[in-house]
DNA sequence: GCCAACGTTGGC
DNA sequence: GCCAACGTTGGC
């Protein structure tokens, strides 16, 4: 699905050094938000499909972040561009990274002729739908609450694909939950 | 539709 | 490598 006609948007890899190498401990999920536009793509076409490709990302920052992802990282869904603009609930990583076939299409509005099959540039994942929120959780709410201050979300307002910490994370689900 | 923020491009 | 011009994102 060519998922983010218009817009578009990564992190670091949360590197977790095991105290020893001989027993591989079970890392946490990374988490995560990604942007779409609901004319393009919401939440409740995600519900309907049930999974979708990432395609279109034309961001270095965003690209590097969705090859940090890991199957079963969370995502939260966020609606850009919208009424009102906000997280509209939870989805997860069903596929690591692969390349974007979108971009050695030259008919593709994401058509990038320095991407090759043989060295791709540009890449995406598969997210899976989880679950909607009871309401969105609107950006203009969210900037007032201090102990989000430093999300990636308002830090890199223009970046598609962010990390999430996990207190942000503990939070948002509270308030989703009405908490 | 406006515009601030900021990433990318390309001349030098 | 600097930086001005330009393009894009995304809130409002």
């Amino acid at each position: 699905m060519a998922f983010l006609a218009k817009k578009q948007h990564h992190v670091m890899p949360s590197v977790i050094k095991n105290a020893k190498k001989t027993s591989p401990v079970a890392k946490a999920p990374g988490i995560w938000l990604m942007k779409s536009e609901p004319d393009v793509c919401s939440l409740a076409d995600l519900k309907r499909t049930n999974t979708t490709t990432w395609d279109g990302v034309r961001n270095y920052e965003a690209r590097n972040h969705m090859r940090s992802m890991a199957v079963g990282d969370r995502v939260l869904f966020y609606h850009s561009n919208a009424e009102p603009s906000g997280v509209a609930g939870l989805a997860e990583v069903s596929k690591a990274a692969f390349p974007d076939h979108t971009a050695f299409d030259p008919a593709s509005p994401y058509y990038d002729p320095k991407s090759s099959p043989e060295d791709p540039r540009w890449w995406m994942v598969e997210v899976r739908f989880i679950r909607e929120f009871p309401r969105v959780l609107p950006l203009t709410d969210l900037r007032q609450i201090p102990e989000l201050a430093d999300m990636q979300l308002f830090k890199r307002s223009r970046l598609s694909v962010v990390p999430v910490g996990q207190h942000h994370y503990d939070l948002l689900l509270r308030l989703a939950a009405g908490g």
